[in-house]
DNA sequence: AATGAATGAGAGTTCATTCAT
DNA sequence: AATGAATGAACTCTCATTCAT
């Protein structure tokens, strides 16, 4: 029992953070950034103002938290999925097949994602954490465009930086407009591959 | 005094507004959407707190003012370039053409766009004026889409719907993210138009 | 009429910043600095906390603006009282009546005095204001000694600084006492006069 | 467990409580009375706040405390230096130096004794300690003002009482104004000296 | 004896809005 | 049309204290 104890109050503790940051992400989504209160985030987990107070310190600590449990997010995504050796055609519709996904599942961690990302411009401590994470998932399409091209299954001239932009973007944009639109998604989807796969081999 | 320039007092009446949403629009750019205050805006005018509540009664109506500029502003723009009967390539190129020129000349227009385009989600006097602003643009890159399909000048298979979606998204996150990029934006523009060309007709 | 108003208007946001500064003194009289709350003040006037940050924008600059107060009640005293080619007993004489005077007719000068007093160690604001007006009484008790040196009323052994060192600490120190009894400090005022007179003098 | 060291869990108690007294003097010397707070008591003496409040219940308690810290170093320090049947001035003389010592080994003593004079006023803990304590030591300048008026060392015409109120005045006022100019101290302490000798005695 | 967590009460400050003039 | 003054409501944050363990 009294092994026990200790990592159970550390953990409680822990809990606490995750609860307030569930419940920051939950108001960021109904209200928006700007309508965020800490006394709405403290009703909501059920605690005291100053408890809250006591377990994330000030406001910018705690939207470096939900950045933080973001990121974390993110990263568990990420590691449900490991693909290499696959063909790059492939690797795209997995990708597209991902976003959907995480579309469908967390809806919630989409819109907050967005939000983050346009107060990123103006808070250091979010941009800290969320840019590199635009970044990378970037990066992520770069790679598989590339890929695809040297394999001669995308368009010789296609220019895998500059198309990595207009997919990551058509997504990003997608989430915060229409998230539900799941038929709308596929559509768009199934678009960007027809956009890049390369005709000398559509043909055959 | 009264009776000497009552029509003076009228225009200068509408002018107040205009300054107060030309100061509106500054500061969303500088402090971002939550940053807003009525009091800065009050101050850059040069007028008093009461004086602007004259003449925009509240914060809601301001957002809306500031919408409304951003509309007239678009529409004015729209009608500069009136152009029907080109080949949808030579209008897509235009269309791609006009974005970069509204990035370079009037960036901020640009910028308070964006932020109004989040603000829509949660205020219905924005969405009222900015989603329609948005669904126009859409539909604008739809036509052309559609009409190139038709024209044998894109591929057959292109989804118009869905390629002006991807377009507008990609062009708008553009803007968010990177607004002085404008070698980014080049790549961006040629890829986009390598997407969407017919290859029967590249090849010729 | 209209060229009354504008001075009465200022003069009534003027008023509003004295009876603040009044009310704030009484508090610190009755609860000391550290019991100092701004809505106490706020109640004290009959006035919202809003309208008490519209007149004094800071905590900070309330107290500043007691300490400015107090500097202009000293001054407004020491401008009734010029006297100058006196005996230097006799201007001690006076001098030491003036501050009877002080502590019978505004005993609550004399603690806010005190108070800031002992605030101006940690307080910028408060020390600029006050530390002055300290010197400044204790440099007139060395002027008056090294006159009675002079003039041989005094001893011939007297150190001026040193004595009116002596003398202020004395009178401040009865200030923050016992203000209230006033047989104390007349034989205290007695007791520093036969301690500085001149006994080749006296015998005569 | 508890049979094992009760003397030594109950002294570590004490000790504790010393721990606590010591940090909070540091604390208020240098942030003073008003920006003393427990949780940075508790902090210096490596502590949880729960820790010191079940140690030193309130900070009632824990004013109280120091106050009693103080009394006992200033009987530790009068048990020290015993003197009687010295005459007067030889007395008065060693009164002066040993505050000249107090100043320059223990100057935060002298500091806090002064912040809690202040307090004293309004608080009946610190008053119940503190006032005794000054009592106590205007009343040993009061007794040797008297012997050596008997002894006729010292002006015939020196009322015992409001001179030690002058002399104690001027030393506290000293203390905290500027605790380290032991050079200003020492001409104030001659110049106590020469205003209380009888001058009949001074000329043989 | 000790501690992590919790809390009520309250602090100074801000903001959109209103009122009297 | 304009303004100085006022305000209610709310905000983030702090502090001494308490509770369960």
């Amino acid at each position: 029992m009294s092994q026990d104890q200790p990592a159970a109050r550390r953990e409680s503790s822990e809990e606490r953070r995750q609860a307030i940051a569930v419940a920051a992400r939950q108001l960021i989504i109904e209200k928006g950034f700007e309508g965020l209160r800490t006394r709405d985030i403290a009703e909501r987990v059920g605690i005291n103002i100053a408890t809250l107070h006591y377990h994330v310190p000030t406001k910018e600590a705690l939207i470096g938290l939900v950045a933080e449990t973001i990121r974390d997010q993110f990263a568990a995504q990420g590691r449900r999925r490991p693909r290499r050796h696959l063909p790059a055609m492939r690797q795209l519709e997995m990708e597209l097949e991902d976003f959907r996904e995480t579309i469908q599942e967390t809806p919630d961690l989409v819109v907050v994602f967005v939000e983050m990302l346009d107060r990123a411009r103006r808070n250091k401590q979010v941009d800290d954490v969320i840019t590199p994470l635009h970044t990378y998932w970037n990066s992520q399409f770069e790679v598989i465009f590339a890929a695809g091209v040297s394999e001669g299954a995308f368009r010789p001239n296609l220019n895998p930086i500059a198309q990595a932009r207009i997919v990551t973007g058509a997504l990003g944009d997608f989430w915060g407009r229409s998230p539900q639109d799941l038929a709308a998604f596929d559509e768009m989807a199934a678009e960007i591959v027809r956009g890049v796969v390369n005709p000398a081999m559509a043909q055959g």
